[in-house]
Order: C-alpha cells, then sequence, then structure tokens
DNA sequence: TAACTAGGTTGCGAGTTGCAACTGAAAACT
DNA sequence: AGTTTTCAGTTGCAACTCGCAACCTAGTTA
C-alpha cells in the first residue's frame, strides 16, 4: 500500500474540490458538453438543454467567471453575445468524455450513437480516456501507487527510476488510491 | 468540421446525462475519492469530508443503488456496515483523475502536493488523463472528428483505414466537438 | 445494567432550482 | 415611423435540497 501507512486525513487540499466548485453544479457540464458542441447563444443553450433561463443566466455567468468560456458581442447582431470556449475550457474535454464514456458504458439505454467522435487522421473512433504513465503506458487502478515526492523513483526492487522524456503531473495533495481494493478487485 | 453540416440538435440521448444522474450530485465525487482513498465506514467519510449526516446516508444510498458503492456489514462488528468500489466504481477513476487534474493545473492556490501519485512499475509520477485514438496516440481537441457510423475509417485523402488492434470505443449519440472552434484555439 | 459506538432518521431554517411573467434593447417587418 | 419579434436577462414565487442539530436503534464494551 505504498510507503504510506494510513490514509492521508486532510482530502481537502486538491485539484477536486476547486474542479467541482464550478463544475459541480447541475448543468456545468451539460453547457460544457453544449459548447463542445457548437452552441454559442443563449437561445441555443435554452432550446438545446431544455434549462430554465435564470439558471442557464446564472450558469453562464459562473463559467464566464471562472474563465471557462468567454463572453463576446457578436459584431453582426449587437444583441446577441457569443459564449466560446476557453482553453481552460477546453481542457476539460478529457474529464468530459471520461465522464460520458462512463455513462455510455454502463447507461441503462445502450444508445445506438448516430455520429461517432472519430480520430481525425484516420476517420477511426477514439479509444477510452486513460490514465498514462510517464512514458505513455496505459495504466489501471491496480497501478497505482503512492508515494513521498523525496521518494519519487525509489523502485520496490531498490533500483532508481528517472524521469526519461514524460511529462510528470502534480496531483493534489492527499492523493491516495486504495492500493489494496483496487488490487482485489482486478484481481477478481 | 466533419462530414456533418450541423451540430445535433438532441443531445439529450448521450451517456453524459446518465453519468451526472449520479456523479452530478454535490457530494457524490468527493465521496468516490475518499473511497478510493481507502475509506470504507459511514464515520469515517463523515469526520473527513465534513459532510452531514443525512446528505451523506442520501449519497451513500444513491452510490449503493447505482452500483457504484457495495454496502456489506463488517464480519467482526456487526454495526459496521463497508462500502467498497464496485468495478463500475472503479471505473470512474479516469473521469476523478482528469477532473482533479484540472482543478490542479488550473486551482488558484498552487498546492504543493505530499503524497504523490505515481506509476507503481517505476514509482515515477503519472502523466495526464489523455484521450488516446484507436492505436494509442495521444488527440487534443484538434484532433477529434465527427462522422457517420457508415462512414468509419473513410480517410479525408479518400484512402480507407481499417481498425487494427486497437479498441473502438463508442459513444453516446449527438457526440459532436466542434472542430472549428477548437482548431481556432489550438492555432492561437 | 449502564455507557458507548456505528449508522441512520427527523425537524427546521437557509439556500437552490425551476417555471412563468416581465424588462429593455437591438433588429426586422409593414 | 411604428409595430412586432428576437435576444439576453431579471424578478417573483413554489418546490426541492442542503446543512445543522437532535433523536433513534441495534450491537458492543465496561
Amino acid at each position: 500500500m505504498g510507503d504510506l501507512r494510513e490514509p492521508l486525513r486532510d482530502l481537502i487540499e486538491c485539484g477536486l474540490p476547486q474542479a467541482l466548485e464550478v463544475m459541480g453544479e447541475r448543468w456545468s457540464f451539460m453547457i460544457l458538453r453544449a459548447s463542445f458542441n457548437g452552441l454559442k447563444h443563449f437561445e441555443e443553450f435554452l432550446t438545446e438543454l431544455g434549462i430554465a433561463r435564470n439558471i442557464l443566466s446564472n450558469r453562464l455567468a459562473k463559467l464566464v467567471e471562472h474563465g471557462i468560456l468567454k463572453r463576446e458581442p457578436c459584431a453582426d447582431d449587437r444583441r446577441k453575445i457569443e459564449y466560446r470556449l476557453t482553453e481552460k475550457g477546453l481542457d476539460l474535454l478529457p474529464a468530459m468524455l471520461a465522464l460520458r464514456q462512463w455513462g455510455q458504458k454502463y447507461g441503462t439505454e445502450q444508445v445506438v450513437e448516430d455520429p461517432v467522435l472519430v480520430d481525425e487522421l484516420d476517420r477511426l473512433p477514439i479509444g477510452p480516456v486513460s490514465i498514462l504513465a510517464h512514458d505513455g503506458r496505459i495504466l489501471g487502478p491496480q497501478d497505482l501507487w503512492l508515494t513521498r515526492p523525496e521518494n519519487l523513483g525509489n523502485r520496490a526492487d531498490g533500483t532508481i527510476a528517472t524521469p526519461g522524456a514524460g511529462q510528470g503531473v502534480s496531483l493534489g495533495r492527499g492523493d491516495v488510491v486504495d492500493l489494496a481494493a483496487a488490487k482485489a478487485a482486478a484481481a477478481r
């Protein structure tokens, strides 16, 4: 179970609550998806999502406030306002796809999708959103371990790994995966 | 913009709403994370998350109802109940990590993490959760395209791609990424 | 038997959500 | 020019949800 004895007690300080502050609200992900789908205007979101006007107004304002969407008056029609994804918003794509792939995998209704999301290059369906090691290997729950920063690269066998070309990603404090449970589940 | 003229109007039928039905509720992801962290008992979640008792009770019941956690009476103490992740729950790991990586990247407070989530093999930090092509290439928003099922593999240059060993993943109906916007943003 | 613990449930006030109606400004029609 | 329509919001009100504290019940410990 890693080299930590106990699961950490202070889970508050990590990226998840920060993400949920915006995206945890009821319609945020649906609006985000609509944005990815190219919707830009208030009334489009309104009719598309079937959301209440005041809620939409409120949610859009919050998404803009958090820098996920940007709000720009339309040039050709000065009543219209364009809500467009920022880079920060685009960066939510993996999270959204992961969620929806999960929803699709386990959803009650097995929907036959009509337009398929494909790789532009070969026009073949994309694979699952995955957790990658620094060198690109795909990792499952059973491959994750928790360690203190000072022990990075200290392999179980005593040898030392050095980060190659891989881009390490820093995660939040309190980032513990229950390996015992994960491995037990994987073993079943 | 793919070979579809317009963004689809019926975005309802896809995996996302199904996922949000459970995980869209306020505390669901935090409870999930606590589960990944190895917490199993009611009072543990309670003190760890600082959530209200009734809400926790309600959320746990819903997570169990949706098959994300399973509820098992403890053998040694029949008052205690263990809430453990099911496979369906474990499958939410990419979504949770994607969300928290995003939160960490853009969060106001740059938290210095103490325990780092690493690859078990070499004990080096994991990379970002990524969207993969069927053959494992990492895809960004600008690499995504939308196509009708009957046109799968029809490349822009007219040649035809055939799925290799890659495992295609089926996404929900209405799965459209606004390529124009994504590419424009990527170009900036 | 009394006290304690684990996991809930109930009641109440505060905050959120959703519907419908209204506003105000810019465009379109007549 | 004057009326109507469209766009993006705001306001009022009913229903629901959240969080806190208190209470409840079964099993465990002293």
